[in-house]
DNA sequence: ATGAAAGCGCTAACAT
DNA sequence: ATGTTAGCGCTTTCAT
């Protein structure tokens, strides 16, 4: 057999009932035209045959789409998983159904962002790579987008994101007042906006207590890499004179330094401070209990996926020149203590 | 303005370029009929005018779908993450786009399930909830899709999945070699087909190692739930006679145990020896590292993907009775230790 | 080497 | 109360 899945057509159900194709839309539709009986028929023959509706032909008669696109760097990343999820549920209950997709360099992100538009989705929601296309600004340019997180300023869009200077500042300081001069920083590529915001903040911490970064060590690698973070571990630590306090600039990087000090029979704060980024749970066990950075993510996915499909559904541009700053605050556990000696 | 984000269609193109729309098609394709200088004309109008094809008049005329549905109850748990990278990897270099539905419940189940294939997407992964709906059966019966770990006994599909079984009884007899009795297994629903497999793993242990399960403690509730972990841990540990071992069922009831257990100040395999179901990165660093039930759940959903992807290419029936047995196996850290007394 | 026309499955305007 | 027809954007005969 040439399809062994073949689902049945409006026509088909119209054959077999005895009616006109248009009746049976009306009379799926519920069309108050459509006699109670022809109704019941029809319904009947439909559920027989196991119809269901062509949204794709649908859709070519105007019909909008019920797709939305949601490109993540890196699922496996709690931030990111906990968007995906959120803004699912916010999708699921208006209507719209997910496309994820995972792109961590300008090739593939071009290449989803066209299949994207390509099957007309309704809008796509875009945690940017560090260097977008040309082609992948112009697409995104003329057609509906949110960019979550990172922002690219080239986009003509809305954008959701955290204030990374902000959160990376008041961490440091934090470090800076138990009186830790040599402190590193290993956190994201600052060719990403956050990354960039995130190294900021570290450096004014240094500005505003008027201290002189003379020790702080500065490292900077791909954010979704989990090797990068280890190895930029490895290497301090082995260091002649090691840093006597870290705060790290992403969720990676925090996940794969707390591996290595465990590895390594390095305990917190007592052979050093750590200030970690981001919120996962089993941040709170990591020997004391980590002190963190912590973000409201999943508030600001849904925040950002409703204002999206309002947008949408009211057809307004979403190119307004809005922008929402969720706060990051820092919540302070075990894992750092004043500088000893 | 009505339609903000028009896009250009072959029309508007053909009538730039002062050619019929077919000759567009056909430029574009590449067709040998069109002459270079038409084609390189009707190439730069496509271009200046964003045009992008419309997958959904093509796929009308005939063109597989690209759409892949993946279903799964619960994304936050790392397990499902990391079968949504897997696939999201397959998918995109086959040339295919996921779509992620979150559903927990046989009537969102019953909605996505609709949608996917209203659609027409190519086919549909599917984790399948406890009690799937009637219709939801029906429907996807007659449509392309694989089972992956839950297995549904109705559908006439391959599915993917872990010897569950085999895992949970060598965890059990891992404890009780070491010569605890009083074993709490803390799982899934039994509604589950994996719940169950697991639970008869527990039991088998048992069995086999010819000790009466008299004080074996069993407990079971909703997979995607860290509330019911924590409470079934609690009521453990409230016990005048609290078990000297546990075992859990699922991943998110490990998390929530380990979080409970750091809570109540009470430490593993001192106070009591615990197996925990799954591998997330940090159960290495709990305590004194974690013994878990690790899965290669990554191979899993890619060898799933690969073979469904393959199956669909070559318009094959996925229903061919297929099923496919990872191995699951028990890694010892720190946690579990002889019984003491 | 190119154009005209049919048709994929559906809905809505226009008959009857 | 129901049928007929046109057209969404594309590809693919079938003409020229």
């Amino acid at each position: 057999m040439k399809q062994p899945y073949k689902l049945a057509t409006a026509r088909d159900v119209a054959d077999k009932a005895e009616v006109s194709v248009s009746t049976v839309g009306r009379a799926l539709a519920d069309d108050p035209r459509i006699s109670a009986k022809t109704k019941s028929r029809v319904k009947e023959v439909a559920t027989q045959l196991g119809y269901v509706g062509n949204l794709l032909a649908r859709q070519m008669r105007g019909a909008k789409s019920n797709l939305i696109g949601l490109m993540l760097p890196d699922i496996r990343n709690h931030f990111y998983a906990t968007i995906a999820e959120a803004l699912s549920e916010c999708c699921s209950s208006n209507g719209y159904q997910l496309a994820l997709s995972i792109a961590n360099d300008p090739e593939t992100e071009a290449r989803h962002v066209t299949e994207l538009i390509s099957a007309r989705a309704a809008g796509i929601v875009i945690v940017p790579t560090a260097n977008p296309k040309r082609e992948t600004q112009d697409l995104l340019n003329n057609f509906p987008h949110v960019q979550l997180l990172r922002r690219i300023e080239a986009y003509n869009s809305a954008w959701f994101g955290i204030n990374d200077e902000d959160c990376l500042c008041e961490g440091t300081k934090h470090l800076l007042s138990l009186g830790h001069r040599r402190i590193a920083y290993i956190g994201g590529s600052r060719e990403l906006s956050t990354g960039k915001a995130r190294w900021k903040g570290f450096r004014r911490a240094f500005t505003e207590m008027g201290i002189e970064p003379d020790h702080a060590i500065e490292i900077f690698g791909p954010p979704s890499s989990t090797r990068f973070g280890a190895d930029a571990m490895n290497d301090l630590l082995n260091r002649p004179e090691p840093p006597t306090a870290l705060i790290t600039g992403t969720i990676r990087v925090t996940q794969a330094i707390l591996e290595i000090l465990h590895q390594r029979g390095i305990s917190a704060p007592d052979d050093i401070s750590i200030v970690g980024f981001g919120d996962a749970p089993e941040f709170k066990w990591w020997g004391q209990g980590l002190t963190t950075l912590c973000m409201p993510i999943e508030d600001l996915a849904t925040t950002c996926g409703l204002w999206f499909l309002f947008h949408l559904d009211a057809e307004k541009p979403t190119h307004l020149q809005h922008s929402s700053l969720a706060r990051a605050t820092l919540t302070i556990r075990g894992s750092t203590a004043p500088l000893a000696g």
